[in-house]
DNA sequence: TCGGTTATTTATCGATCGGTACAGAAGAGG
DNA sequence: CCTCTTCTGTACCGATCGATAAATAACCGA
């Protein structure tokens, strides 16, 4: 049985999506109603009553942009063999879709809105936290390496976590400053060096397969 | 002999540095014509009689803090003996000012307008232009390094140059989401076991001095 | 055909945005 | 004293901000 009453006139994943491009292009404040109708297709009353208002449209997006974008990442973390590997392929993941072709360069998350007026705090704490639950993620593969042996017994998983997510916020200013994936790739090697040797291991200089 | 007609009534430097620390704490578009006003102490027809407009105001902060803020890593790379330690010290130095007591958290070149409104595209190209000047500065000193033998000939400064770029806007980011001097500096020492080791050392991981 | 319900359209709300017109105030030189 | 020049304070500009009131249109069950 549908609703009662006049169906809604448009699809409202596709506006979400396309609101999902503006305000990942633009940011949070970045992005005013009129950009976001405009690529919406739709009114500002109908935005307003499919969605609440510019501030739950935005946890809608973001919601579906984790959904998108976060969801292969944690495939990645969880089936790679070691935490290296699985670092390692994050950040070549992120590499390639922090450039790719035909989406918002760099990840929403860390470029939609970091510093604004009074009124986007909310937005800003939110976005704050999914930051520091991305860094918890790369910290417990990290732990889960070390319970696995293929990290050694004296790193400080939430310590490489903050790193790796560091150079990952890195990547993703380069990536809006026009880096081609080939440099947000050279990035993440190079940050892939700084990975501790085991102790044990018989070569030195981080790059000792498990 | 001073300038025609009535002076001044306020000290135009102090009112600079106000506005500094307005643009620094919630952006260039964050930071609002009355933000700037209160905080200079100033009314409205004297900023624009001083500065120009918002955008040249921005300019002369930007000015204020390349001056302030930028002139001291000016001298640490260019007087650390090596390239390594040069490095290394600009991450150290900006682990403890993005966590200073009594100042926005962060860089402002970072921080203040990565994304935004069509209006404010020309600040950011002028911030993504700086950053571009910093990953530059940061190469030229690797450059050197190897003219003068501490940095191994197969290094690329530009690549490199970017890595450590990369992890000071992430070590910004983790300022303004409130990460400690501590954890900054830990995310700058775990950056430095990246550093390339030179082929002809004997030692390995990257820690070797020249 | 008719309520009931919800979506759409148009037109607008008050607030705030960056930026100014204008009149008065404060100095220098005459 | 007066005049010239520049700064300051008030009050305001048009544009845009996010958000809505009111009227109309489209679907349902009866």
């Amino acid at each position: 049985m549908p609703a009662p009453g006049r169906p809604r006139g448009f699809d409202r994943d596709a506006a979400l999506a396309a609101a999902l491009r503006v305000f990942w292009t633009h940011g949070y404040e970045g992005a005013s109603l009129a950009d976001l109708t405009a690529a919406m297709h739709i009114n500002r009353p109908s935005l307003y009553a499919a969605f609440g208002n510019k501030e739950a449209l935005f946890a809608e997006a973001l919601a579906l942009y984790e959904r998108q974008e976060g969801a292969p990442l944690d495939r990645l973390l969880e089936e790679a063999p070691t935490a290296r590997e699985a670092i390692a392929a994050t950040l070549r993941h992120n590499a390639r879709v922090y450039a790719r072709e035909g989406f918002p360069r760099g990840c929403l998350i860390v470029l939609s809105q970091v510093v604004g007026t009074p009124e986007s705090a909310a937005v800003r704490t939110v976005l704050a936290e999914r930051r520091r639950a991305g860094t918890d993620a790369l910290a417990a593969r990290i732990a889960r390496g070390q319970r696995e042996g293929d990290v050694a017994p004296d790193v400080d998983p939430a310590r490489l976590a903050a790193f790796y997510t560091a150079v990952l916020q890195g990547m993703s200013v380069h990536a809006r400053d026009g880096a081609s994936e080939a440099e947000l790739m050279a990035i993440a090697e190079t940050a892939m060096a700084g990975w501790p040797a085991r102790p044990a291991g018989g070569e030195c200089g981080g790059t000792t397969p498990p």
